[in-house]
RNA sequence: CGGGGCGUGGCGCAGCCUGGUAGCGCGUCAGCUUUGGGAGCUGAAAGUCGCCGGUUCGAAUCCGGCCGCCCCGACCA
């Protein structure tokens, strides 16, 4: 009868900290820090310790059984890739600084892989070959490189970190909506089991290329995405590609014609809303000159608008799009940047915000420095007018379905799915034949899911003064089982017992035996979030009893000692 | 990439302005006392003051360069 061999916390590596470490600003950052879940081992990488590390195979585990449910096979790929392979797909180019790239000792370039779509496309191109191969969805839980412009908060936004990336192969758009919907459904059970709510959301598909895409998003300061929801209809979109109605302005009747006047050294909206004779915000024309594809073309804009990049290059077609250089601006309309306007320019394609429709007795530059336009009536006076929509959703907006106030909250982006259409099957000619014979183009769709995020993300929602309340289906135990006195025989005894008992149900669980005293082990149990501690002290084990904390409702009750393994195994499910 | 801040025992910080033997709290180690929410006393170990160079009799401190990290913004599947 071989004794178990216990997890004891005074054996273990669990680095946690009295004070907040300086360098954490966000909570999940500072809780797994103080914790002793994660080091820093420069900016955006970081070592999972053994705590960490227990939490990310819980996580592993969780979206890897509801991938297997929907018939997703696992892979393992390479993170270093040959550059052919991104010049292959476009991405070589497009990937831009985000991507780390290094030379092998023959001089040849090669990358660490931000994401997988071309590795997985090659097996597909070179092994696939008839629709009856399909369908096929094929993932891996792999490290992906990503070198951030500013890596932040912790883990939120790293360098490296674990994404689970799945790929569907379809041999026709309907399949591939069914593959699609089938991950939607699986990432709403993952993000459950992992007792994160979050909310989904349409959202551009960026330089993955694709047409539609959704977002998983965890609602949290501590993120970076803006949403946008309606509780109205239930709209839900990502603020950069979110859609929304603006208040609407009733003009005055203004038949004048545009006339011209001084306006010197006004150069923003905001200075021309003060300045005596100009107008509000509201009522003036933002002109912004962009490059789009090495060619000038005029955004025009409400006054108190902001433009929407995505929409632009959405509208433009092309993701090669910069604001103008004063210099070239200068030479095309003759003005700069704070007295641009668009009034009598034939030359340079005009695109309108759809706001601006109807406009009138509107103030805009004159593309002469120092002077702008008042009386301008946009229909009438804008000679080719390409009416858009431009503007990016703001706070205050209405629905544009159900109008009602839409409200803009901060989230994480912890899962996002696209369909990717035959991007990448075409570029890379990845082709099947048809039931005719024909040979056709796969359709394919991506799916990712951060792992390291969901751990964040989750401590986020769930969490207190004292620290982090794990939710059960990912705490790095379930139990810790602590005596207040270990040099008390019976205190220790009992407690190893206990713990023997709940291991033999198979119940993950801690055995608290340093020789500290209660409040330190208390804290530390606290910090790092065990869902349930048993606790072996005097008063309880002179009635028999042992008492059962509850972390996420901070409840203590008297359990019999003869009672608390059924009772955890009760709770424990 | 622009702006701001920081770099001093393991952690959190002071010292720098005004150059002169490197300090505090926590932690660590040993001993004793203690044991229900981060104990007390005694003793001890532990620091190339981010790196390189300059000024100076003398630099953590002044000057120059570089590196790293954090925050805001730009950026971002």
């Amino acid at each position: 009868m071989a004794r178990l061999s216990r997890m004891r916390w005074s054996g273990l590596f669990i680095p946690t900290l009295r004070e907040d470490p300086a360098d954490a600003e966000a909570i999940s950052h500072r809780l797994m820090l103080r914790g002793g879940f994660i080091r820093q081992l420069g900016a955006g990488i970081y070592s999972m310790l053994p705590l960490g590390f227990r939490v990310l195979r819980r996580v592993d585990a969780i979206v890897r059984e509801e991938m297997e449910r929907i018939g997703a096979q696992e892979f393992l790929l390479p993170a270093l890739h040959p550059a052919e392979l991104w010049k292959e797909s476009g991405r070589w180019e497009e990937m831009g600084e985000a991507m780390f790239r290094l030379r092998d000792r023959k001089q040849a370039e090669l990358c660490l892989g931000m994401t997988h779509e071309e590795v997985f496309t090659a097996i597909a191109r070179d092994e696939l070959r008839s629709y009856r191969q399909l369908p096929q969805i094929w993932y891996q839980i792999q490290t992906k490189f990503r070198d951030e412009a500013r890596p932040k908060s912790g883990v939120l936004r790293g360098r490296q970190f674990t994404m689970k990336d799945s790929y569907s192969f379809d041999l026709d758009s309907a399949g591939a909506d069914r593959s699609f919907d089938l991950h939607a459904e699986v990432y709403r059970r993952i993000f459950a089991r992992c007792g994160l709510d979050v909310i989904e959301v349409e959202a551009s598909s960026g330089a993955m290329g694709g047409s539609e895409s959704v977002e998983f998003m965890a609602i949290s300061d501590a993120g970076e995405d803006w949403v946008v929801t309606c509780s109205g209809c239930g709209y839900a979109a990502n603020l950069e590609k979110a859609i929304s109605a603006a208040a609407p302005i009733e003009d005055p009747e203004d038949t004048a014609s545009p006339e011209k006047f001084a306006t010197p050294g006004i150069h923003t909206i905001e200075e021309l809303a003060q300045f005596p004779g100009g107008a509000p915000a509201e009522r003036q024309i933002k002109t912004l000159a962009y490059v789009a594809e090495e060619a000038l073309v005029l955004l025009l804009l409400r006054g108190d608008h902001e433009l929407n990049e995505v929409k632009a290059i959405e509208t433009l077609g092309t993701t090669n799009v910069r604001p103008g250089r004063p210099e070239e601006i200068r030479e095309a309309l003759g003005a700069l940047p704070g007295s641009l306007g668009a009034v009598g320019v034939t030359q340079l394609p005009v695109y309108v915000d759809e706001t601006l429709r109807g406009r009138r007795g509107m103030t805009t530059g004159a593309n002469e420095d120092g002077f702008h336009l008042r009386h301008v009536d946009v229909e009438r006076d804008l000679p080719s007018p390409r009416w858009a929509d431009l503007r990016g959703a703001q706070a205050g907006d209405a629905c544009s379905k159900c109008s009602k106030l839409l409200e803009v909250q901060k989230s994480i982006e912890v899962g996002h799915i696209f369909k990717l259409g035959v991007r990448y099957s075409e570029s890379m000619g990845a082709r099947v034949l048809d039931a005719a014979g024909k040979e056709v183009p796969i359709v394919m769709g991506s799916y990712g899911i951060g792992l390291e995020r969901i751990m964040a993300a989750v401590i986020e929602a769930h969490h207190d003064k004292h620290g982090i309340r794990w939710p059960v289906s990912i705490a790095p135990f379930q139990v810790v089982v602590v005596s207040v006195n270990v040099k008390q025989a019976e205190q220790a005894s009992r407690a190893e017992q206990i713990y023997d008992d709940l291991r033999k149900e198979g119940l993950d669980v801690l055995l608290d035996d340093r020789d500290e005293r209660p409040g330190v082990k208390f804290k530390d149990a606290d910090l790092v979030g065990i869902p349930y501690r048993v606790v072996l002290g005097p008063r309880a084990l002179a009635k028999g009893n042992v008492e059962l904390f509850e972390r996420a409702t901070s409840q203590t009750v008297e359990v019999s000692l003869d009672q608390i393994v059924a009772e955890l195994k009760r709770r424990l499910g």
